[in-house]
RNA sequence: CUCCCUGUAGCUCAAUAGGAUAGAGCAACUCCCUUCUAAGGAGUAGGUUGCAGGUUCGACUCCUGCCAGGGAGGCCA
């Protein structure tokens, strides 16, 4: 609907240009290509915020007495006097006006009464658009660097890429979702040094057998024990870098005991990730990139981008004031950021990606703007690259670290979230005549929902601290409080089944009373909420309206009968309920939360 | 020292490519289960948007300076 009414909106502009109506108005800053052509991105359209604002809003009329002599509220009665001209607008709108200085739509009920047919009949599937050609989108998330447990602070990246992932695959865009694993680099070094440290002088069986007993456990020790040695005895870093550098040169000893690790760590990995129900279309770790990266070195020297500095070789950014990165250390081995720098080059040749969005932590910000920088001086293809750089999740020290030993676990998190929604489950004050296990599948959707809703209701740029009161919430505004609004539907819907009533149907002539109109009106905007949502990169938009929806739906639940009300109102409040579940439904695929029809 | 991010109600957040009267939840206090799942609903109270300037029809949003917290800054990734 956005897009319609910024079209509508273009017309009516260009009409009013042609009857002379706008004097001295004129496009031609800001279109260079086509004179007569106004850019969409000129003409700005809102979902309306508040009931008296209508459904949708424009402050085009503002912008437009900014570039001619004619004042707003002028330019808005002009332009609503055009648009009532356009016949397609009759479709859709039942008012448009305009008032000081803004133009707002209300939907017409006969076009909401057609939506809620259109829901009924798409079920979970409103608002869908099919993959265009040509609109590629690589999302690198989760990323984490192996080799250790999977921790709190991995789980933003996971969840608001995940769900960045779902929103643009359901507005046309075909997504590549790729886990740029950090399995390459010094961290494989140290830990090289550390087991071979163990196996050292043993005889074969001996030696199999501790390969054959480690657990990810004993490498993030390992890890941590490295870095307490490394206070003591600062050579020891040499030590781990020659070993990266055999890595780098594919000695066998090396590459075998990588191998060890890589494997112990994908176990860990893919666990967390089915039990967060997080998919990938490829997890291309960084040792990919490795012989690329040098392939890609010879291309940046050809184009004399490297230079010498230290024995290393960096890159500069001239144009820019950003610090030089580095390209190869000192030794020869490759540096994250080259490796990274043959990755864009890899995306690139394989999905002619429009865009590429990194959903990676604020920590890490330099890093991409040079990244980025570099892709520029490269002159590769066009394509727009975005670094979702979210804050960290931390504790009231700082930021968790894994080399400090600092960490908190994500099971751990999930686990105590399982037990307290067992607990609240118990203290309930509703009958619900739950077996066993179905309480330990609803405890366990509660206490996963809970927390990724939790993650994504936050804006990407802050930072959270972390605390386990806050976290674990799952009353208000929360995860359960949603799916508790879904379950209702459900049961309605079950119940409404048996007894007969006809699904799916919308009878004709039918009418609704102000608080359903209110709630089908929200429903209706669900595909432009999708959209806007992904636009900004902010899932958190998609929370508030879900949470929004459902509470209007808990309210509406609360004040009408449904299943007892008459005949007349029985079967519309039912329908209703269908559609809220059925864009519930779909709100939490996307967000990634799970569906349950209990609780 | 330089650069980047954040600062909104007692607490946690929303509103962030400038828009109309800054919205929620938690905590506090009042009501509502013989009625479709009370993890719910209705209501009360709570604000100089860190501070000071500036830009303009309009600033939580943009600019400048300051304050506070966090992050990053060539051989970790």
């Amino acid at each position: 609907m956005l897009l319609v009414i910024q079209q509508l909106l273009q017309q009516a502009l260009k009409n009013a240009i042609q009857k002379q109506l706008l004097p001295g108005f004129s496009v031609a800053p800001l279109s260079n290509k086509d004179k007569r052509d106004i850019p969409l991105s000129l003409i700005s359209v809102e979902i309306s915020d508040k009931e008296e604002f209508g459904d949708y809003n424009s402050n085009l009329p503002f912008k437009i007495a900014k570039l001619s002599n004619v004042a707003p509220e002028k330019v808005g009665s002009i332009l609503t006097s055009e648009l009532r001209q356009i016949p397609q607008g009759n479709n859709f709108f039942s008012q448009i006006e305009a008032t000081k200085g803004y133009i707002n739509f209300y939907l017409s009920p006969d076009y909401l009464l057609q939506s809620l047919q259109t829901i009924l009949r798409q079920r979970d599937r409103y608002g869908y658009v099919i993959p265009k050609t040509g609109r590629n989108l690589v999302i690198d998330y989760s990323s984490p660097n192996i080799a250790k447990s999977f921790g709190i602070g991995h789980l933003r990246s996971t969840v608001i890429g995940q769900a960045l992932y779902n929103l643009y695959s359901y507005r046309g865009w075909k997504c590549i979702g790729d886990n740029h694993l950090g399995d390459w680099g010094t961290q494989f070094g140290i830990l090289i040094y550390q087991i071979n440290k163990l196996i050292e002088g043993k005889n074969r069986r001996d030696q199999k057998e501790i390969l054959q007993n480690l657990t990810i456990k004993d490498l993030e020790r390992m890890y941590v024990e490295f870095h307490k040695q490394l206070e003591e005895n600062p050579q020891l870093k040499e030590q781990a870098k020659e070993w990266f550098r055999r890595l780098e040169k594919r000695e066998k000893k090396a590459l075998q005991i990588w191998k060890l690790c890589l494997s112990l760590s994908l176990r860990e990995f893919n666990r967390i990730y089915k039990l967060l129900s997080i998919k990938f279309d490829y997890s291309i770790g960084e040792s990919f990139y490795s012989r690329k990266a040098r392939i890609l070195l010879r291309e940046i020297q050809k184009k004399g981008l490297a230079k010498k500095s230290e024995g290393a070789l960096i890159m500069e950014f001239p144009d820019s004031n950003l610090p030089p990165a580095l390209l190869l250390k000192s030794d020869g081995s490759t540096t994250y950021f080259l490796r990274d720098l043959a990755a864009v080059k890899y995306r690139l040749k394989k999905w002619h990606p429009k865009m590429i969005i990194y959903e990676v932590g604020a920590d890490q910000s330099l890093h991409f703007r040079q990244l980025f920088q570099a892709v520029k001086l490269l002159k590769w293809d066009e394509v727009k690259l975005v670094h979702i750089a979210h804050g960290l999740i931390r504790d009231k020290e700082g930021k968790f670290s894994t080399r400090l030993g600092r960490t908190i676990s994500l099971e751990k998190v999930l686990n105590e979230a399982i037990r307290k929604s067992e607990e609240l489950m118990e203290k309930s004050e509703t009958k619900r005549r739950l077996s066993c296990s179905e309480k330990k599948e609803i405890a366990h959707a509660i206490g996963i929902g809970g927390i990724k809703y939790n993650i994504l209701s936050y804006h990407y740029s802050k930072d959270i601290i972390f605390d386990w009161e806050k976290i674990l919430n799952l009353q208000g505004n929360s995860g359960p409080y949603l799916q508790y609004t879904y379950v209702r539907c459900y049961s309605i819907i079950q119940k409404a089944q048996k007894e007969g009533v006809r699904l799916g149907k919308l009878k004709k002539g039918i009418s609704l009373n102000k608080d359903e109109i209110v709630l089908l009106r929200t429903l209706v905007k669900f595909p432009d909420v999708v959209q806007v949502a992904a636009e900004k990169f902010a899932p958190n938009l998609l929370c508030d309206y879900l949470y929004n929806l459902s509470s209007l739906y808990n309210y509406f639940y609360q004040q009408f009968p449904i299943l007892k009300a008459p005949e007349e109102d029985r079967s519309k409040r039912v329908q209703l309920t269908l559609a809220t579940s059925y864009i519930l439904r779909r709100g939490f695929y996307l967000l990634g939360m799970p569906v349950i029809t209990k609780m």
